[in-house]
DNA sequence: AAAATACGTCAGTCTTGTTGACATTCCAAG
DNA sequence: CTTGGAATGTCAACAAGACTGACGTATTTT
């Protein structure tokens, strides 16, 4: 029922008068919402298949990366980029200082602070996961050319919250 | 240390004369797969809200997502989409059933399989989440603009399993 | 001196995924 | 007709990874 334009926008407010914002149709929006969906599955694929058999998982490559890209950083500042508890990477972080693939330096300013590193052999697993990963994302990018990849990133952009872009932002102005 | 140039790629085969494949370094790949881990988080964001108090998630939100876009299929067939064990989406299935917002119904031509449709009940839960997702999707689609929309689907259908793409374009032309 | 912050930890729960084993039902081939 | 295999369902056990709540400690701020 009612498969056409449900719609419930406002009309294009701009010169749109031909054929008008198809890509807004519901069945466009859903099939935006199967390609996240499935795309994620491939996004998490590599890393997870060299993870599987280690006793680590998703969790950890995520610490991993983000420690990778701001080396020094706090716990509380990693806690607010991944969006998990204060326990839940607690448990993680601790399997990781354990293994010796990760380091936790007490604050020079602030020693209530923990400043999170890679150790030589953090940096190589991190190094492993990236490569994987990075491997799925150039294909993906090369085979889809230039301006694909600029529209992927803006519209990507657009779907964060508020809060998340601004982490994903600060992290790009960082490097 | 050597985050320049790692691209391990041979030369673009094309054109690519002045500026040569800037899109695809590793600090562009890097922001790629950051912005699918935070842009992933909105997308589920809105929905887990809404799921959050009632005694479902996200596995049953997929579960209504595909019921709906392909009534009757059947769960060997849910079980390709999903990716998930029979026994994982038993369990969602099951509480789906006894609580009344999906049917089975045994085969006609072959009584093993099992055809899944939503009820009532079930087709108001999906919508409701449903437009909470799609409407995530089309704000985020407005501000991108239809070119860099084209783009994101491009580069997702690209970073899919050979499997994934083909359940995504399977279920594109069932439509 | 008191309050707030940063961190760690213990204990318990929930969702969602996994294996393995086993029963049932049914189709189709021998 | 019998039997093998496919599709389904179910029981049990388990693990990862998230959550809450409570508590402790060191440190900084007020």
């Amino acid at each position: 029922m009612g498969r056409k334009k449900t719609m419930a926008e406002g009309h294009p407010p701009s010169a749109a008068s031909g054929q008008a914002l198809l890509y807004l149709t519901d069945e466009q929006l859903r099939q935006g919402i199967e390609a996240m969906f499935f795309a994620y599955r491939g996004f998490t694929a590599d890393p997870d298949r060299i993870l599987e058999g280690m006793s680590y998982g998703r969790a950890h490559h995520r610490a991993l990366h983000f420690i990778h890209c701001a080396p020094m950083t706090t716990v509380n500042n990693l806690l607010a980029i991944l969006g998990v508890t204060k326990q839940s990477l607690n448990r993680v972080l601790r399997t990781l200082i354990e293994d010796g693939l990760v380091e936790s330096h007490v604050g020079r300013s602030d020693k209530r602070e923990r400043h999170l590193t890679l150790t030589e052999a953090g940096q190589a697993l991190e190094r492993q996961l990236s490569d994987a990963q990075r491997a799925r994302m150039r294909d993906a990018f090369r085979k889809a050319g230039p301006e694909a990849v600029a529209g992927f990133k803006t519209v990507l952009e657009a779907m964060m919250d508020d809060d998340m872009r601004r982490a994903y932002l600060a992290l790009r102005e960082g490097r």
